[in-house]
DNA sequence: TTGCATCCGGTACCCAGGTACGGGCTTACC
DNA sequence: GGTAAGCCCGTACCTGGGTACCGGATGCAA
């Protein structure tokens, strides 16, 4: 392995930053999660980035819009890293358990859609009035569990 | 009005808390945040609720389970507080708005879903190189706007 | 009257994903 | 070699919706 290149090519963190359309001070902050290596820095202490950090920014960016948290992030992303030969799929499973998660947000605010919708339908008003009268459709009575994260 | 009505079968805070299914401290979250009136109090100063703050909290728990921010919320109670008479259908403007802004958030999660989906069946095995190599669905490039709320 | 549960207030902490600030260095360009 | 921009680190702050902890005061029943 070709661990510690010298500073060929390598950005400095405003640059990578810019590159990737993202905070500077973001780049220090994946760096204290994990989801950057320590990059190597010039004599004076500033960090330089190699060029393929930009690649790692975007399949960062790209996973968290796909609705990953950024442990879960620095997880897929270290599975890519020390997996590299063996098959192991754990990227599927990974994608399969979040399509699977994602699917019951949309069913839970599928309901709260249903719910709204009936709800103006039913000309609500006022919903305190609506909480004692019972001829409302919203559901003011179950309390126990509701989850809109 | 009857504004100040004394300490007819009122409720201790605890006892309001059990009967909302909620902790007491999220009481007094509620006063400090404009959702709950200050209540009276006992000479030695505790809190007394009037039996209706259970009501109130109940349109609370469900206009939080609809979505509606706890700011929504004390807008939508006080609307429903100081309107009584009016026909001005607040409350449906606002359910309508809320709506929508459910509805676009269901459409931002099936994009997802549909990407995830993409995903799995390309079989895709490892970010890193999906993001290098082109014949990934992924979309890698267009790091500009995303919103995963 | 004593004992124990409850309540008071103020403040600090939790989750996630960053962003901002401040004092002091480095780097780059002319 | 001067000067301005950029970067360093540590720490604090932000949003949203609460929760936890603390020492001290109250309420209620036996």
């Amino acid at each position: 392995m070709s661990g510690s290149d010298p500073v060929v090519g390598a950005l400095r963190s405003g640059e990578l930053a810019e590159a990737a359309g993202v905070n500077p001070q973001t780049l220090r902050y994946y760096e204290r999660r994990g989801l950057l290596a320590e990059p190597q820095r010039s004599p004076g202490g500033h960090r330089l980035y190699p060029p393929d950090s930009l690649t790692l920014l975007r399949v960062i960016k790209t996973a968290q819009r796909l609705g990953f948290t950024l442990d879960e992030v620095a997880d897929l992303v270290d599975l890519g890293r020390h997996r590299h030969g063996r098959r192991e799929a754990g990227l599927q499973a990974r994608a399969a358990a979040k399509l699977t998660e994602i699917e019951s947000r949309i069913a839970d605010l599928q309901v709260i859609a249903t719910t709204l919708r009936s709800a103006i339908d039913a000309g609500c008003d006022d919903l305190t009035a609506c909480a004692t009268s019972s001829c409302c459709p919203l559901p003011f009575a179950d309390l126990h569990r509701g989850d809109t994260p």
